[in-house]
DNA sequence: GAGTGGTCTAGACCACCTT
DNA sequence: AGGTGGTCTAGACCACTCG
């Protein structure tokens, strides 16, 4: 087999165009996805570079989210199609995500929801940080009423939930923390008569904080969508639902919005 | 000034204990946006490791987006908002994007966009990708007829955008790739009397490919969002325009829609 | 137990930017 | 010229998985 050789003299290094090898070895199928990737040493003794060298240069796939490692098992191709949910957007964050299902194995194409963190949030009043600030238009650093829910949403896809009251809504309803227990907060604001229907989606994507990576057991190479459903009733801002979505199992499905042409 | 120290008998790794360090000398202010990160040189004699561990403790910020590395000038931190575009969702690909300013230089804090490639592919037929043939309802592999531009788009943000043409639309238009010079596949859609106003949106995210991640001058630990446009007419798709979006510069905005409360 | 990926050391040379 | 990040070598030991 003739494989491709690196070039020493090459203004490109060596990672990148070991790097660039591989990621045509994937693309061209000639490393299908699930299979095994071949290990470090094996690499090192085929392309004569040292073990650091290859390290660098998987980790630039890795960062691509072509493959992902298993330590002690071996690297693998990923399928960026396979195991994707197809979001609809008019339903995420208005129902309660449902419980964490049972933790199981992580295998490298299936790989199943792991929840290791609270269902819901026993912190029930936080700051704000500047950008829900601006989205709720109050005051960085407020504190404010908030619901925080993890796991499964109401279409099968994880997610992490957070609905932000806006101050002025949690004093004229008079809402307390206890009115919320077993209430998802936006069913609450329906039953209590604010439908919130007027607003804007704002859609947003990041490589997530460590926190959220745990927390959705999002793995390297893996951005995470955000959504931030502004909630306005006679243009005041009634809350702020907030939901990340790992950006390898989502698509987003928005319904046609009228368009400018 | 009391240094916290690395532990060297925790089972966390000495570089992760490093980016929890750094990190919360970011989020807590200590290290403000865009002034100069210690040098490496100086975080392994403050710390007493290696540069190769360093380098791997600063990786993982940089893989997070907080931390950009300029070659020769330092490291800096990112300002996550800085530099951010308010997208308008119901525009992004509607409008052939302008065309590229002069290139600049390149500041952490103030990236402005680049551009290497070109502002209008002369490739004008391609292959659908197995995604795009599913959004298109063809089959995979069809050759259809393809418009892509790069640049500022309407609303000033980088993007780049392609409008792929379904094969039957073609045929029954007579359209030719002549017919297209000019024109942006959208406007021409209007034009003869198709305005395609049914269809969906759908959002994607995910880390640039090595190509895109060029064109749009993506810096690493910075995802794109991926808006698929699909265009029907009597339950027919007529049209898939897809647009890419740096995610550090851009939020996406949609109107509000109809929720299921 | 053999093989895998994960961490870490102690160097070296280079390309680039600033002064 | 001096400092910075980028690349690369040649080792070592460890934790994990699998047959």
């Amino acid at each position: 087999m003739a494989r491709p050789t690196l070039d020493r003299e090459s203004p490109v290094p060596l990672y990148q165009q070991l790097a660039d090898v591989l990621r045509r070895d994937i693309e061209e199928g000639r490393l299908p996805a699930g299979v095994a990737f071949p290990s470090e040493r094996k690499l090192m003794a085929r392309y004569q570079v040292t073990r650091t060298t290859v390290r660098s240069a998987i980790g630039v796939l890795k960062q691509e989210g072509m493959v992902v490692a298993e330590h002690g098992a071996g690297s693998f191709v990923r399928d960026p199609k396979a195991d994707r949910h197809r979001v609809d957007a008019t339903r995420v964050g208005m129902v309660r995500p449902a419980p964490p299902r049972q933790e199981s194995k992580d295998v490298a194409l299936t790989r199943s929801f792991r929840l290791s963190a609270i269902l819901e949030s026993a912190e029930r009043r936080m700051k704000t940080t500047p950008w829900i600030s601006e989205l709720l238009q109050v005051e960085g650093g407020t504190e404010v009423l908030v619901q925080e829910a993890t796991g499964l949403d109401s279409q099968g896809a994880p997610s992490l939930c957070r609905a932000w009251l806006h101050p002025r809504v949690e004093k004229e309803m008079g809402l307390s923390e206890e009115d919320l227990d077993g209430y998802w907060l936006p069913d609450m604001l329906a039953i209590k008569g604010v439908p919130a229907a007027e607003g804007e989606d704002v859609v947003e994507a990041a490589m997530p904080t460590p926190n959220i990576k745990r927390v959705l057991s999002v793995p390297d190479g893996v951005p995470v969508l955000q959504l931030y459903r502004v909630m306005k009733q006679d243009d005041l801002v009634v809350a702020v639902i907030e939901t990340h979505l790992p950006a390898d199992q989502t698509t987003l499905v928005f319904p046609r919005i009228p368009l400018h042409i």
